[in-house]
DNA sequence: GATGAATGAGCATTCATTCAT
DNA sequence: TATGAATGAATGCTCATTCAT
């Protein structure tokens, strides 16, 4: 499942050139993302971007004016996603904070799974973003550990958490969790839903909870 | 502390110029760590490892003879250091499982801390050697994951750990440790020592120790 | 008289700057098989032909893959079109053996001499080819000496010719013939034409022609 | 059989650091012959020669100042051995014009046969040497082509050759003879002499000799 | 939107040669 | 003689980007 290419597409809007463009502007975020991830930010060229978009190289500046935008674009859609689903994974859990981090994080971890080149390039390759770009994706992410740390605050609060280091334990849990995109394939032993869950369970004994 | 500058150096030699009197290898080492944890492997040019080495970019090729080989020579001397730390700190610590592995985790995350361009490169470059050079780099990570994965199965055998799943315990505690290289910056509140002993607590927790 | 620069140019579209109505790949190839002759294949650089050619060296690039596909683009066309004209003065002369060997010998010493460093790259710079590309090249070359090889052979059946050795008398004769690029100039007190007769002549006499 | 390190070499002066010079150079002459026959001279690089030669690339710089007077001390060497023994194979030749010519032309294409890649290192790269250089090259081999020139007008004046063209002719011939340097292999089936006799033959026709 | 041609700066690497010892 | 270290210029080639159409 890709983050670019939505599943679902109002077959109306499928003619004319607005639905052209976004088809092309997301081949376009596809591919880059598979280079950026094998070759990384600097290793990928703009050919082997167009080339893998089947797009022409030219018609890449079309849709994205440098090679930093392409990259920006798929920061700020995985980030945007990534908040939106863990949000919505802790809005629908049930009432205990125990319950509600687990599904926060378990859903967090999900999403890296599977999208992991996306998340994997968000991961490692935020660094080349010149400062302005770089400032707009490090404010998303720390709307991603507010989340959490809140989380563990009030888990704290409520006596079910008993971490004395509520930042350090989110900023510890969510590099541990990040970290799968750098050695999980999906073609080994363990489910991705699986390994979600047992990564909750981890998050929960760091943040030493009952 | 530098990895790249031999501790000890003999103080009659230290006369002539400070350029030459320190080891050229040595200097494009340094400089390349620097360059690549900035820019990473492919942003950063020869000619910028050359100069920041303070050396002619062709006689970096006199002691390298391809940019790979920097990068090689960087890991390989990281990633070895880093196991000899580690097993000397679990040989050298109490008796008991937990001690050890404590001592072993804290040692490592405090090895990461005092070398944080080294290991954040160690850690973040490694994909761009090719496959017989990176097999070398992934053998010796292999030996330092053993090290741990076996602390803690000894735990789980004696009753000290809990956790029903050793080796991903051990990787998810490895990629955790290591994400101190991304966000660390010694001027912050959190000395080295302390954060390596926060991060120890944390191991002990996903293991599930008593 | 090049054999880069197609005879046959619509001159409608003759305007324009001088240098953009000629075709790109034209000049470069031009150009190349000059510096090639003047400092050889590895004496030239990339940047001389580009030079050579009024055409930015990147832009060289857009047309060729690489220097040896100039340089294979060079003797395939010579080759081949040496082969045309040999096969076809072949066809157009007497019906004796003797007046088609000596029309085909004559026509390879004057393309030769009509296109003195197209036919002298062609004969030294084949070696620089790698393995694939020289073979392709190799290939039509014994075409052309399968030509004359069966002229002889058909001469000696006839009676015509009396030499005991076709094969050799062929290899020597046609590197006699393509001797003539090392040292002729057209400023000389023989014509192209004169000297190719008289070529003939000693080709006829190696062969041993009543 | 090397034209740089001679058979026979006096066992008294084989120590010394004279008879050591001479050592080192001929192996430095040895493996440029071998690296120019193969890669060319611009491809073929000084630490090639050196390593080639089992020799430190900065003690080539004590025999030779420039690469360009390897190539000189070659071609020098090459041309003025074939002077030598043509010259004598003609001298010790029967008395008739025929003998001569013929004992001459096989010896010099058996020269080339014998020192192959020396012989076709004189014969292609001569041209990248710098004019002062080359002139004094070219000069000996004027005396070569007069020799053979000289011959052929003894020839047309005895009325045994009918040429009309003597100079022509022995240009024609040498560079026929020349040309087995680029195609001749000592494992083929031909032997050196027999080829050498045959191509005195075809110079022998050439010439038009009854 | 889309294209093919073009560009200038930059890339990793190699060159012939020099120099201090 | 011999060496190991060093150098500046050049090598073939690729880069992200622009532009005219």
């Amino acid at each position: 499942m890709s983050l670019q290419t939505p599943h679902t597409v109002d077959p109306d809007s499928r003619e004319g050139s607005v639905q052209r463009g976004r088809d092309v502007a997301a081949a376009i975020l596809e591919s880059a993302t598979e280079k950026f991830h094998r070759r990384g930010f600097h290793g990928a060229s703009m050919r082997a971007v167009a080339d893998g978009a089947g797009v022409t190289l030219s018609n890449v500046y079309n849709y994205f004016p440098a090679k930093s935008d392409i990259l920006l674009a798929i920061l700020r859609t995985a980030v945007t996603e990534q908040i939106k689903i863990t949000t919505s994974a802790v809005a629908g859990a049930g009432s205990s904070v125990v319950d509600r981090y687990s599904a926060g994080v378990e859903s967090f971890v999900l999403f890296d799974l599977e999208h992991l080149d996306v998340a994997f390039v968000a991961n490692s390759e935020l660094r080349y973003l010149d400062a302005p770009q770089r400032e707009e994706i490090v404010a998303l992410r720390d709307v991603q550990q507010a989340l959490f740390e809140e989380l563990i605050r009030e888990g704290v609060a409520l006596g079910g958490f008993r971490t004395p280091h509520p930042r350090e334990a989110a900023t510890a849990t969510l590099t541990m969790c990040a970290g799968v995109t750098v050695w999980y394939r999906p073609s080994g032993p363990l489910s991705a839903r699986a390994l979600a869950r047992r990564y909750a369970r981890y998050a929960l004994a760091i943040v030493e909870g009952t």
